[in-house]
RNA sequence: GCCGUCGUAGCUCAGUGGUAGAGCAUCGCCAUGGUAAGGCGGGGGUCUGGAGUUCAAAUCUCCACGACGGCUCCA
C-alpha cells in the first residue's frame, strides 16, 4: 500500500520533470522554478519572460511530453558539489535555480519561512551548509532535484494538463510572478478517467449553480461582487440553520443581544484591528466629523454591553449571542460564490468569564459543535491555531501560553482528531477551529472557538472578585456555523441541494391535476392544514401537464410531492412522491391526508434525514 | 491586487468580417390531464461597455467592467 503511494508520488514527480523537459524543448529560454507533487498531480513553475503559456498550448506540450515518454529515457541521478552546481545554474541562465542553490549553500534549506528566521546572511569562502546536491537527468534535460523518480520516462502512468495559473516565486507577493502549469496524474488511464469524472460530478453540485437553480441566492453586479442577495427560499435555509445553531447556546444560558453595524473608528483603534487590517471599511460622517467604520468584527460592540455596568464574579460567565453581519473589503480576486464574500454573517457569541471558567465554557461549546455537526452529517476534525514567533500578536505572552495549554488539554480530553497550526492564531488569542469534511472529501474551516486575553485588556473590562478586588475577565469567541454564507457554500454542495425535510425551503408541493374550482379549493384546504402544522407548502396550479409539474418538483428537489385530483378529493388519501435520495420504506402507499401531513411535520421537528412514510 | 481563461435573449449555448440563431424559461391560444418535459403561436438582444482598424465588426486590436481557475491574503 505504502509502496503504491510512493510509486505514484515518483510518477507524478517524474511527470513534472517530463513537462519541464517538453517546455524547455519548445521554449529553450524558459527559466524554471520548482516542480513538486501536489494532491492528484503535479505542477511546474516557469518563467518565459514576455511569452505567456496559455491553455491553447497544452496540446503541443502534451504531444511533446508523450514523445519523451515513448522514448523511455532513463532518469539518472548524479551528485554535484554545491559550487559546481551553482556554476551550472549560472551557465544555464537558470536564475531561480541559482537562488535556491545559494540558499542551500548558505542555510541548508530552501524553505522561505526557515530562511527568514535565520540570520545566516554571509557566506564565507569555502564554508557551506550543504556539501553537494543531487541532480536528475533524462535525455538532455537536467534538473536540481532530490528525487525519487521512476526508472525511466516510459513509466509514468496517465496524465492530463489541467490549467495554467499565476504563482509568485516562492509564494511571496513581492517576488516576480511565474506561470504555474498544473497537471493531474494517476497510475492508470482508468483512475485518471475516474478522477476527471469526479470533477464533472463536483461541478454539478457547485453551490453557485445550485444556488441559481434552486432559487436560493443571487449576486447582482450592480449591488456588487461578494454581496450575495438571498431569495425567500435561501432566507428560509439561513433562518433554519441559524435557529438550530443558536438553540444549543440558548439552552446553555446565552442571551441574545443586538448591535448596530457601524462604529467609531476609535473602537478599532482600541481593539487593535485598525492597525492590523487595512481592509477595514471606513467612511466619515460629514455631519459630526466622527470617523465611522463598518464593523469587521462584533467583539468590541459586545464588550461595551459587558462594560455598561459593574460586574460581580457572581454574574460570570456573561454569555452574549447574536447572528449579525460583518463587512470586510476582501480583494476582488479572492471573492467567489458564497465561500468568500464581503458581507459575512456570523452566528457569533462572546463569553466573559474568569480564567477558571474557561475550561467549562470551552467544553460546552465543543460538545455543542460536535452535536450540531453530527446532526448535519458533516465530519469534524480540529485544528488548534497557535501563534508563531512573529510579534504581530496582542496580549501577554504568558497568558498565551496558558491559553494554548488549556486548548490542547481539551482537544485531548474530547478525543477529537487534531492538528496544530503554528502561526494560524488570531491576533488576540489562540483558536480552536473545526474542520468539516464534506461529501467530496474537502476540508473547510467552519466553526471556531477562540480564547482571548487581549481584548478584555484593551477595553479594560473588569469584574469584582470574591476578594473585593478588580479582576480582568477572559473572553471566549465562538461561531458554531462560522459564517452562514460559507457554511451554506459547503453544505449545499455536501447535500447536492437535497436538503433534509427540516431545512428544505419547500417541504411539500401540491400538484393539481386540473384547474377546476373543486380541485383548487381542495388543494388550498390541504395547504392550509399543512401550514397549520408549520409546514412549508406550495400549490402548483400551473396550466401544464401533471408530468411536467412532477418534473419541476423533482428538479427543485422538493422532498414530498403529492398530486391532487378526483381520487384524492373522493378518498381523502394521498400517494406521496418522495424525493429520489430519501430512504423510503413503502414508496407507493397511500396515506390519509392528515396522517401524511403529521408524519412530515414530525420529521421536521425531529430534524431527521430519513422518511418514515 | 497579480497571472490565465471567458463575456451573444432570463438560463445553457451555436454563430471566424457581409440581414443575430437554437433549446429551455416567459406570454397567449388549444388540449383538462394521474407521478420526470402535451401541441401551436407570440414577445424578447446597442452581441458587457468604450475606443480603434475596415466599405462593412458579435467576429480583428486596445482599454475598462464583470465572471471563472489559481497565487497572495483571510480579524
Amino acid at each position: 500500500m505504502v509502496d503504491q503511494k510512493d510509486k505514484l508520488h515518483a510518477m507524478r514527480h517524474s511527470l513534472a520533470h517530463i513537462m519541464a523537459t517538453a517546455i524547455t524543448t519548445l521554449w529553450p529560454e524558459t527559466k524554471l522554478g520548482v516542480g513538486p507533487v501536489v494532491e492528484n498531480g503535479f505542477y511546474y513553475d516557469i518563467d518565459l519572460g514576455d511569452t505567456k503559456i496559455s491553455e491553447d498550448d497544452f496540446k503541443q506540450i502534451e504531444t511533446e511530453m508523450r514523445k519523451i515518454i515513448s522514448e523511455n529515457q532513463p532518469f539518472e541521478r548524479s551528485e554535484l558539489p554545491i559550487d559546481e552546481a551553482i556554476q551550472w545554474a549560472e551557465k544555464a541562465g537558470q536564475t531561480y535555480k541559482n537562488e535556491l542553490l545559494n540558499d542551500l549553500k548558505r542555510a541548508g534549506t530552501t524553505v522561505a519561512k526557515d530562511l527568514d528566521k535565520d540570520e545566516l546572511g554571509t557566506i564565507t569562502e569555502g564554508d557551506s551548509a550543504v556539501e553537494s546536491v543531487s541532480f536528475y537527468r533524462n535525455g538532455s534535460f537536467i534538473d536540481l532535484c532530490r528525487g525519487p523518480h521512476v526508472e525511466s520516462t516510459g513509466k509514468v502512468g496517465a496524465f492530463k494538463l489541467m490549467r495554467v495559473a499565476g504563482a509568485y516565486w516562492r509564494g511571496k507577493e513581492t517576488n516576480p510572478q511565474m506561470q504555474r502549469l498544473y497537471g493531474v496524474a494517476f497510475a492508470t488511464e482508468k483512475e485518471l478517467r475516474q478522477y476527471l469524472h469526479m470533477l464533472e460530478e463536483a461541478k454539478k453540485r457547485d453551490h453557485r449553480k445550485l444556488g441559481a437553480e434552486l432559487d436560493l441566492f443571487v449576486i447582482s453586479p450592480l449591488i456588487g461582487a461578494g454581496l450575495p442577495l438571498f431569495t425567500p427560499r435561501g432566507t428560509i435555509l439561513r433562518d433554519e440553520l441559524d435557529k438550530f445553531a443558536q438553540s444549543f447556546r440558548l439552552n446553555r444560558g446565552y442571551q441574545k443581544v443586538w448591535i448596530p453595524h457601524i462604529a467609531k473608528l476609535d473602537t478599532y483603534k482600541t481593539s487593535g484591528h485598525y492597525e492590523k487590517f487595512p481592509e477595514l471599511l471606513k467612511f466619515t460622517s460629514t455631519e459630526s466629523g466622527d470617523e465611522l467604520a463598518l464593523k469587521p468584527v462584533n467583539c468590541p460592540h459586545h464588550t461595551q454591553i459587558y462594560a455598561s455596568k459593574p460586574r460581580s464574579y457572581k454574574d460570570l460567565p456573561v454569555k452574549y449571542l447574536e447572528t449579525t453581519t460583518v463587512y470586510r473589503d476582501e480583494r476582488s480576486g479572492e471573492l467567489g460564490g458564497l465561500s468568500r464574500v464581503r458581507a459575512i454573517t456570523q452566528d457569533d457569541s462572546h463569553v466573559f468569564c474568569s480564567e477558571d471558567q474557561v475550561e467549562t465554557v470551552f467544553s460546552e461549546l465543543l460538545e455543542d459543535a460536535r452535536t450540531l455537526y453530527s446532526q448535519l452529517d458533516l465530519e469534524l476534525s480540529l485544528r488548534l491555531s497557535f501563534r508563531d514567533e512573529s510579534d504581530s500578536y496582542l496580549g501577554d505572552p504568558a497568558a498565551w501560553d496558558r491559553a494554548e495549554a488549556v486548548i490542547e488539554k481539551l482537544a485531548k480530553q474530547f478525543e477529537l482528531e487534531y492538528e496544530v497550526g503554528i502561526g494560524e492564531a488570531a491576533i488576540y488569542g489562540p483558536k480552536m477551529d473545526f474542520m468539516a469534511t464534506d461529501a467530496l472529501g474537502r476540508k473547510t474551516q467552519l466553526a471556531t472557538v477562540q480564547l482571548d486575553y487581549a481584548q478584555p485588556e484593551r477595553f479594560e473590562l473588569e469584574y469584582t472578585g470574591e476578594d473585593g478586588e478588580k479582576h480582568r475577565p477572559v473572553m471566549v469567541h465562538c461561531a458554531l456555523l462560522g459564517s452562514l454564507e460559507r457554511f451554506l457554500s459547503i453544505y449545499i454542495e455536501h447535500v447536492a441541494g437535497k436538503f433534509p425535510v427540516w431545512l428544505a425551503p419547500e417541504q411539500v408541493r401540491l400538484i393539481t391535476v386540473n384547474q377546476e374550482d373543486k380541485t383548487v379549493e381542495f388543494a388550498e384546504g390541504v395547504a392550509q392544514q399543512a401550514k397549520d402544522l408549520g409546514l412549508r407548502v406550495h400549490i402548483d396550479n400551473d396550466n401544464v401537464s401533471v408530468g411536467k409539474k412532477i418534473r419541476n418538483s423533482e428538479l427543485m428537489k422538493i422532498p414530498y410531492t403529492i398530486v391532487i385530483g378526483e381520487k384524492e378529493i373522493e378518498s381523502g388519501q394521498v400517494t406521496p412522491r418522495v424525493r429520489s435520495d430519501m430512504e423510503v420504506l413503502k414508496p407507493h402507499d397511500s396515506h390519509a391526508i392528515d396522517n401524511f401531513l403529521k408524519t412530515v411535520s414530525n420529521e421536521m421537528k425531529s430534524r431527521t434525514t430519513k422518511t418514515s412514510l
